[in-house]
DNA sequence: CCTGGGATTTTCT
DNA sequence: GAAAATCCCAGGA
């Protein structure tokens, strides 16, 4: 189908990795069934004096994996009840990850109501379609979709299992290149979300998102 | 448009 | 013990 991402993609500055991810496709794999969506959003975490980054603070046993070889899955919990889904950039001992924040679905995909106790199907998706929905909290009323990097995590099944995984290897989760060309016009920069604490860092325009994609978190 | 609180648990000080 | 790379909802301007 397309060519997928191998570690000298990765092995780059992270604000380029970051840019051209947009118009790649993710792929899950669990078992004989895959799930695909199209990168439309994406975050930089770049480097020790990134104050925003997990790695500002030095290596812990949690961020270990952002100081290793590039082409690598970060994922982490966050908030309690959501997982994060990092890809590790740069070369090893240079600590920095793009996150991704959004990916662009089919429409059955778009708001499908939160699954209720009991219910172990989502009832608006076709039947050819992979169920790849993460159980969700208890009394939770999110939505499944894929327009941020929690409920991305959540509809692609991706958890801490997945943690440290090389993904140019084609098992249960890659990237790889359909052939889409994205303009430079069709990119926006933008703050990155939820990282007010990190003094000047907070102001970067190290977010990037596709132009009038339906699927961004935020415009 | 904006701000703030609650849910929930891992991670770090 | 506090904070957190989230998300949803309520309330105010």
């Amino acid at each position: 189908m397309g060519k997928i991402l191998d570690k000298k993609f990765y092995n780059r500055n992270t604000l380029t990795v970051a840019k051209e991810l947009l118009g790649k496709f993710i792929v899950r794999k669990i078992g004989d069934k895959k799930i695909v969506g199209k990168i439309v959003e994406v975050e930089a975490y770049n480097g020790p004096q990134d104050l925003a980054s997990h790695a500002s603070r030095g290596k812990t046993e949690r961020n270990a994996i952002m100081f290793g070889h590039p082409g690598f899955s970060y994922v982490y919990m966050i908030y309690g009840m959501y997982y994060c889904f990092n890809i590790v950039t740069e070369d090893r001992g240079f600590p920095a990850a793009v996150l991704v924040r959004a990916v662009e679905m089919n429409d059955a995909y778009k708001n499908l109501p939160p699954l209720s106790k009991g219910r172990t199907k989502v009832g608006l998706l076709k039947p050819q379609d992979p169920l790849l929905i993460s159980p969700l909290p208890r009394g939770s009323k999110e939505k499944i979709t894929t327009n941020g990097p929690g409920k991305f995590c959540r509809a692609f099944k991706i958890d801490k299992k997945l943690n440290g995984m090389d993904i140019t290897k084609k098992k249960n989760l890659w990237v790889e290149d359909r052939g889409k060309k994205i303009k430079k016009a069709d990119m926006v920069s933008a703050k990155r979300i939820g990282v007010d604490y990190a003094k000047e860092y907070k102001n970067k325009l190290w977010r990037f998102y596709l132009k009038g994609s339906e699927w961004v978190s935020r415009k």
